[in-house]
DNA sequence: ATGTATGCAAAGTATTTGCACAATC
DNA sequence: GATTGTGCAAATACTTTGCATACAT
């Protein structure tokens, strides 16, 4: 239902691919390939096409309800929009400004798909080390 | 002639493409795609073909001379390693610690090909505000 | 009823691979 | 001379697109 209300807010209209799509997304803490969404709808016993999916996906991404990521592998996942958080870029010398999503988004996945460590937003670097949960623990965390 | 001893010191064997290849990526501060390198390589009067691009790409990535990166746009770029600067992950629960290398190369290649905004490594995330060098600038600072 | 979404099939783009021949050490 | 690199052509992987039909508002 509320992501029925989502879709509204943002003109989409509603179909049962573009929910089903969505729902399995916010199921998930980890970006989702195009092809793992699309299993995922079949399990549902939504039998959407893949070109139906890409075309879902390029639509939320386009109405920020999305990111959309890519690691070394050809291809490109995508995760529900946790925040929207931004940040200013200004130029040091002509102090002309630019606006970015939060880049350490795109940071934390690389780093999460690189070596399965999880960050919470309140990681910081510190020297050379950062702080982080590991696999293993974040999911023992989890239970608790 | 240093770029031939680059090669030895790796145990790959010389040749004419790989030397053109690694040359023309020395000769680039941002990263190139397959295409680039490709076309660049035969405005050197160097015919190689594009799948000897990839598997030369792919050797010197695997033997940690080149980074490849990934932006949105479906295809890779690749520049040559400029530190093999690393960090440390370590797990805040269970200690366990991994190796990864500066993701701060990622993030300064994702920042400046959506902003064209560059940074230096002193360059810091305060606040909400990240300075660096707008493409105007930079290329005026390169020219003092 | 109108405009938009979807499935299907075909095309497009980036990348990989098999194999015969050529080049390097 | 043995091993490894390369070109060519074909295959693969992911994504996009055209068009006729189905669906949402």
């Amino acid at each position: 239902m509320e992501i029925e209300s989502l879709l509204k807010e943002n003109h989409i209209k509603v179909t049962k691919g573009r929910l089903t799509i969505l729902h399995v997304l916010m199921l998930s803490d980890e970006p989702l390939s195009v092809e793992q969404i699309y299993k995922s709808c079949r399990e549902y016993e939504v039998f959407i096409d893949l070109s139906t999916v890409y075309r879902t996906l390029e639509l939320l991404e386009e109405k920020e309800i999305v990111d959309k990521f890519s690691f070394g592998d050809g291809k490109f996942t995508y995760k529900v929009k946790t925040s929207h958080h931004k940040h200013i870029i200004q130029c040091r010398v002509c102090h002309k400004e630019v606006e970015i999503d939060c880049p350490m988004k795109q940071l934390e996945e690389i780093i999460r798909n690189k070596t399965g460590f999880t960050f919470a937003d309140k990681d910081i670097f510190v020297n050379n080390t950062i702080e982080g949960l590991c696999s293993k623990c974040s999911k023992e965390e989890e239970k608790k």
